[in-house]
DNA sequence: AACTCATGTTAGTTTTTCTTACATGGAATT
DNA sequence: AATTCCATGTAAGAAAAACTAACATGAGTT
């Protein structure tokens, strides 16, 4: 009983996941564009999303909705992936200085954020 | 961090289940024909299944490959679902008539059946 | 004032899913 | 042996969902 479902599994369409996170199709593939979220293709092209790229795309909006930009996210996942050793090629210095700047512009727009919901409107 | 999702929610179009069940649609919409199942609908009138609904048709294979028919399914969902008390209406002794013809003609077609796998082909 | 960024919107196309209807092969019944 | 039943295959035509590409926009930055 109870089939084990991989939270990498390619499961879901693209009109789930805009349920799921509230997000509009358009933002959902600009932040493809962008190289946040590599969905899966089916043969005939359509989006499949996993568990977890919809966690992502959650993540994803909430720094949105700090101030953090898609380069800022971007840097902050890279983070994340090598949380050891600090990657090289991108100097340490140059991390901070980024991350220090887009801080500081979220701190900016923090006022403005209304801090927005979960799941919670599935829960029916 | 990681999204709840109820076993419930509506998420997965039919292609995903066929993936994820190895039935294919005409199977699929056969077995909600005979009430196994009843998946969501879209404002589309696409059909969206749940977690449990995928865990409903893999019972329904299973059964199936088993030798016991639609009917024999429906009655063994309906004894799952009132464990304590058994149901009137129909009575006990018709009840055990149908499930020992079942099991019966299961035993007969047990020799051609080939058990085969769960989700194994999944976890590329 | 000109730019940039994240997102909206529209158009035209392709893929996916739907219903309905008829076809089929093996088991069971007559 | 012929017929019926059952679970499934298949085909056609219609509708919904998703795709790409392009242009539009408003707030914030330079």
């Amino acid at each position: 009983m109870s089939s084990e479902i991989r939270r990498t599994m390619p499961l879901l369409p693209i009109s789930t996941v805009m349920q799921l996170t509230d997000l509009t199709a358009r933002q959902i593939r600009y932040y493809e564009e962008h190289d946040l979220i590599q969905p899966h293709r089916t043969e005939g092209n359509r989006r499949m999303f996993s568990l977890n790229d919809v966690d992502t795309l959650l993540e994803i909006k909430d720094m949105l909705e700090q101030g953090v930009n898609m380069v800022g996210i971007k840097k902050l996942f890279e983070m994340k992936k090598v949380p050891q050793v600090q990657s090289k090629d991108i100097t340490d210095s140059e991390l901070r200085r980024i991350l220090r700047e887009e801080m500081q512009q979220a701190q900016r727009m923090q006022k403005s954020s209304i801090r927005q919901g979960d799941l919670s409107r599935f829960y029916q």
